[in-house]
DNA sequence: CAGTGAGCGAGCTTCCGCTTGACTT
């Protein structure tokens, strides 16, 4: 017999809450929703009201069957689920699922985990709130209808297993759009031209022109014009600035922050965060809010004035500004702010720090700062020079923390100024102007997509590092690292009275872990824009969320607003199943100047191609990593047609040059040699050359082999260590045994251990496999 | 992984938000 069950969303609360609690209280986590709409089918009864039609998840079965035991025992059951839509939805489907009685069952919320707010609550509890509940119903039927009813339009009309979503739609058209706007982007040279000054006592003053040269002419003539000048220091100005700490971390800022100062993923912060929650370091990580306790601005201050002095103290609490932020949580903080630091590996202590760091420089105070903005003059022209300084006259909390940002160049010298007055002369030391060229919008980062999507309300916290990874993971985008072009850019120098001209190198257009749309990408935000507009409106997410605070509120039933939605949504459905054609994205390219046959790329059954004629004489050629279908040339597209290239014989077998989905490649008896990044051009290479690399790839694959058996069981020396390759299936080999000792009985013993293993687990690969074997029977 | 791009038809795919593990090539 229990005397009181507590049960919240998360275990490791569970544990927490627990020990507040003490004797007579058992605390149990659900682990989140324990029942979702049906799987496999709609869910939702369209005929009776959009009734819908729930199960228990197949992973909660166990929790379920705990839970109810200690449900039927216990004398008062808590639902302690999270106080936001989902929160008192996963308390309602816990009373419903458990059968708990009204009589003694309470629900009671608290926004952050200390023994007061857990006392407080329980002292205070409520009944479950229906119309929240039907808020919460409503949109998980309005996400199923529009992912169960779209997705299935692009299966038939532009390829199987696409998918489409209220989040992820817009997440991806986010991309396809910014990267039209690059290609749009019409780039402009200019020239920068700055200044180095000296004073009367020999302290030397950088200054830039605050006007830009448009060209080579316009930026010598001034170069010439200052070989003549006097420069005098027109004014000076300084003004007092100060400069305030950010908020406490929010999912989203954590995540931004961790990409910028430490390189992390949006995944990877997240899962580094629940290391350090589980461990207790941190509060919950999955948070739109930027409140801190009360005790936690009581300790930070307590902090802060005891190891740097009362005057970096100030106590701020800070309030949410983000659309539909439902602020169940706390901010993301350290648990006890005084504790600097913990133990664990590299990427759990780097991001507490961090969370430490930015959490006391919230509670510290502003710093000061004196901007300094010096003109300086020139004799015979109207331009003028811009010396900028600023001092720090009080660090507050930049002892600490400083935010980081995603535009940030690192050439702007804003340090110290020297002493100055209005009429001083200055000496010229030396210009420079540089040619520049404008910059393009940059490409959106994992991060700082979770910006923009928190910027518009689409996504939750506990959804964005998902989402990411599924609009991945369906092709539609991709992460990528691209090397960029080294360009000249010329440089004029002034010293003294001579002009000289330098040239250097600088590279362009390199891009480090951005996110590029492929063609399929772009392919399905046309088609879905043209046909669902609504659902493809950046607003749709938020006048959505308007009418689920008004069925909150009361004011609307829940069936209303999805009937208002779902009659014209289902017509727009029927409508393009029935009207619209197949969509490939083909485009016309040109004719091909050798056939004079038309030129076209669309996407086909493997991806994206570019096709030469119709019919009988078809001639067809993948595209090739990084090309679009949308900018490729007629040029680059008849390029693709001139492999494989016939390079010769070697050993009595062709060599020939081909390209392939992982770059260009040398065929060579059956076996496959990547040409050298950089080095190899498939368009120029030479027989020598693809034969050199034929053989340095078989010594390669020499060293790779630890050891061979006669029934074609390797033991290879991969990139993860040494492994098993059999039978084109690789096995990895445990940790107990050594790779240089094991016997061909052994290895068999693994292989078989591994394969009934592979069966029961991995399920997306044995799906994958058995689908690419349907393919090839079908040939056959 | 190194090429492919036909057509038929069965059977499958798919959403967003709450939670953790159990996966590792």
């Amino acid at each position: 017999m229990i005397e009181n069950l507590v049960i919240v969303e998360s275990p490791a609360k569970a544990k927490t809450i627990e020990k507040f609690l003490g004797k007579g209280y058992t605390v149990k986590s659900s682990f989140g929703h324990i029942r979702d709409l049906e799987k496999k089918d709609l869910g939702v009864d369209i005929e009776h009201n959009f009734q819908p039609q729930y199960e228990i998840s197949t992973d909660k079965k166990a929790i379920v069957k705990e839970l109810k035991a200690l449900a039927k025992e216990a004398k008062t059951v808590w639902l302690a689920s999270d106080e936001d839509r989902e929160g008192e939805a996963i308390a309602w489907h816990l009373f419903e699922v458990l059968k708990l009685k009204p009589e003694n069952t309470k629900r009671i919320v608290f926004h952050e985990i200390t023994k007061d707010a857990i006392l407080y609550a329980i002292e205070h509890p409520r009944s479950i709130d229906k119309n929240l509940v039907d808020a919460q119903q409503a949109r998980r039927v309005l996400d199923r209808l529009v992912g169960f009813e779209v997705s299935p339009v692009l299966w038939k009309k532009v390829k199987p297993s696409l998918s489409a979503g209220r989040v992820q739609s817009v997440a991806v058209k986010l991309i396809v759009e910014r990267e039209r706007e690059i290609n749009a982007f019409k780039e402009q040279q200019y020239y920068r031209v700055c200044g180095l000054f000296e004073t009367a006592d020999k302290a030397q003053v950088k200054a830039e022109v605050q006007e830009r040269f448009a060209t080579k002419e316009k930026t010598l003539d001034y170069l010439e014009a200052c070989k003549a000048a006097t420069f005098t220091v027109r004014s000076v100005e300084t003004k007092p600035t100060t400069r305030k700490p950010a908020p406490p971390f929010t999912t989203s800022t954590l995540q931004q922050e961790a990409s910028r100062k430490l390189g992390f993923s949006v995944s990877q912060t997240m899962s580094v965060a629940q290391k350090l929650y589980e461990h207790g370091y941190i509060t919950y990580m999955r948070t739109d809010s930027v409140n801190l306790s009360d005790l936690a601005i009581q300790t930070a201050k307590a902090v802060i004035c005891e190891t740097l002095g009362a005057k970096y103290s100030k106590p701020r609490n800070f309030a949410t500004k983000t659309k539909g932020a439902q602020e169940a949580h706390e901010a993301i903080r350290p648990t006890y702010m005084n504790k600097p630091a913990i133990d664990g590996d590299r990427n759990e202590i780097q991001l507490y720090e961090l969370i430490y760091k930015r959490t006391l420089a919230s509670q510290m105070a502003e710093a000061e700062l004196e901007r300094t903005n010096v003109v300086i003059g020139l004799s015979n022209h109207n331009t003028s020079f811009l010396a900028t300084g600023e001092v720090i006259k009080f660090d507050g909390f930049l002892k600490v923390y400083m935010e980081s940002h995603d535009d940030e160049t690192d050439d702007e010298d804003s340090g110290l100024l020297p002493a100055l007055a209005q009429g001083d002369l200055l000496n010229r030391r030396s210009i420079t102007a540089t040619e520049q060229y404008t910059l393009h919008p940059p490409r959106y980062t994992e991060a700082s997509l979770v910006k923009k999507m928190e910027n518009l309300g689409i996504g939750r916290p506990s959804t964005y590092a998902p989402t990411i990874t599924t609009i991945q993971n369906r092709g539609y985008i991709s992460k990528e690292s691209r090397e960029g072009t080294a360009r000249n850019i010329e440089q004029f120098e002034l010293k003294g009275n001579e002009i000289n001209s330098t040239i250097s190198k600088k590279i362009f257009g390199a891009e480090k872990k951005k996110l590029f749309p492929s063609d399929m990408g772009m392919v399905v935000t046309d088609f879905l824009s043209e046909h669902f507009t609504n659902i493809m409106d950046y607003n749709f997410t938020a006048e959505a969320e308007e009418s689920l605070d008004h069925i909150a509120e009361g004011s609307i039933q829940w069936q209303k607003m999805i009937g208002e939605f779902y009659n014209p949504f289902h017509e727009t459905v029927e409508s393009t199943l029935k009207n619209s054609e197949r969509n490939s994205g083909q485009r016309m390219l040109g004719n091909d100047p050798v056939s004079g046959e038309t030129v076209s790329v669309r996407i086909g059954r493997f991806g994206p191609m570019a096709q030469i004629g119709e019919g009988e004489n078809v001639r067809y050629a993948g595209l090739q990593k990084g090309q679009l279908m949308e900018t490729i040339t007629l040029e680059e597209a008849l390029a693709l047609f001139k492999f494989p290239r016939k390079l010769g014989q070697f050993e009595d077998k062709e060599v020939s040059i081909g390209i392939g989905r992982f770059g260009p490649y040398i065929k060579h008896n059956n076996a496959f040699v990547s040409l050298k990044k950089g080095e190899d051009d498939p368009g120029t290479i030479t027989l020598e050359t693809a034969i050199r690399r034929i053989e340095e790839k078989r010594e390669i694959d020499r060293n790779k082999q630890i050891r061979v058996f006669d029934s074609g069981i390797q033991i290879l020396n991969g990139r993860f260590g040494p492994y098993i390759s059999y039978n084109k299936a690789n096995y990895k080999i445990p940790k107990t045994c050594k790779a240089e000792e094991l016997t061909e009985e052994k290895c068999l013993e693994i292989i078989e251990k591994e394969g009934t293993k592979k069966k029961t687990t991995t399920k997306t690969a044995t799906t994958k496999k058995t689908s690419t074997t349907k393919k090839k029977g079908n040939k056959k």
